[in-house]
DNA sequence: ATTATCTATAGATCTATAGATAATGC
DNA sequence: ATTATCTATAGATCTATAGATAATGC
């Protein structure tokens, strides 16, 4: 066996890395294969070796990157007291910090546009893990499936459009009420 | 003067009106000039004499697309009775009707994403309208902007989600709940 | 000896432009 | 005579592939 153990896994891991922080900043369809293979410190000519194509590699970034969107709100919730948890969780998701950063931030609001023109394969990949992510948020707020898939397209909706204005004033305004709004949804359903 | 007055203004309106189909359709990135041009009867070199470039087209289309989508709900709201012009904007944007019509629907959800990574210019119209749009809903519901932000926000995220899902179960359940919360909010704030 | 990565390239786009042609009002 | 549109093309991408080269374990 040449190369060591779990080589290749490895590559293909940084790969979706380098994936995930370019689809991030700026979208699915204007990244090209070549620079993300250099974003891995690689040459383009590679990529095909371990993935079947572009879209394969869609799904498979989308997979790893809201994992791990949902640890990070899950390291936001474990550095919180047990009462305000979910605050926590809401707080950091529409903070300013968060809309600011895209290239570490939620793909839902930056990529759901592309994936909803995505292969079907992809939307699978999307649905699984969106699921995840709202119940992971009614854990945690102990409410029912109803209001947190609300509360989750509300926190969407207002990063996605605190990211597309360019008055700062009006974007922390929305940051601000959908929070409020946000943890109001929460109150009266408990 | 050659050919007849305005002439030259109704095919600009007619490539325009190309465009926000084609876009809402298949996202900015993705509609190259000639598809756009072909779908207003004409062939692509002509396109530069209309437009600087594609980037103007964008921020044109962006801001007729958005009015459009207000005159529509505005249309929803003079079909109710006076108590209830609220709900049936909201019922009506969350409908499954309006998220399965793409190409005639609201272009916030279907291209907030890729505004977001737009011009300056382009980022400054959307504001634009989507204030215009804000505006429409606290009128009419009789809310404070910062619950109309908010309802918004939820209008938007549940079209982006439910648009994205691939489990039509999941999707409508999306839709149902926005709406719920969406009035919940309402009704709430006043 | 075997596998991963790189080089080079085919073929298909895309935006944008220059110059030719067609369509109108005078 | 004047303006709008079309034809043709330059130059820069993009995805994907084929074959050469480099890197490892035996």
């Amino acid at each position: 066996m040449p190369y060591p153990e779990g080589h290749k896994l490895k590559i293909r891991g940084r790969i979706i890395e380098s994936a995930a922080k370019a689809f991030r900043t700026n979208g699915i369809r204007e990244i090209s294969v070549p620079v993300i293979m250099k974003g891995a410190g690689l040459t383009h000519g590679g990529f095909y070796s371990h993935f079947d194509n572009k879209e394969q590699l869609v799904s498979e970034t989308c997979r790893y990157a809201i994992s791990d969107t949902i640890a990070l709100l899950q390291k936001a919730a474990d550095q919180a007291g047990e009462e305000s948890k979910i605050d926590a969780v809401i707080s950091f998701y529409l903070s300013p910090y968060h809309r600011d950063r895209t290239e570490i931030g939620c793909i839902l609001p930056a990529l759901s546009g592309e994936i909803s023109r995505s292969s079907e394969e992809v939307g699978q990949v999307f649905t699984q893990e969106l699921q995840r992510m709202i119940d992971f948020i009614c854990d945690l707020a102990k409410i029912d499936h109803a209001t947190g898939n609300a509360v989750i397209s509300l926190m969407v909706g207002t990063i996605v459009l605190a990211r597309s204005v360019s008055d700062p004033k009006l974007s922390d305004h929305l940051l601000s009420a959908g929070k409020q709004s946000a943890k109001g949804l929460i109150e009266n359903s408990t």
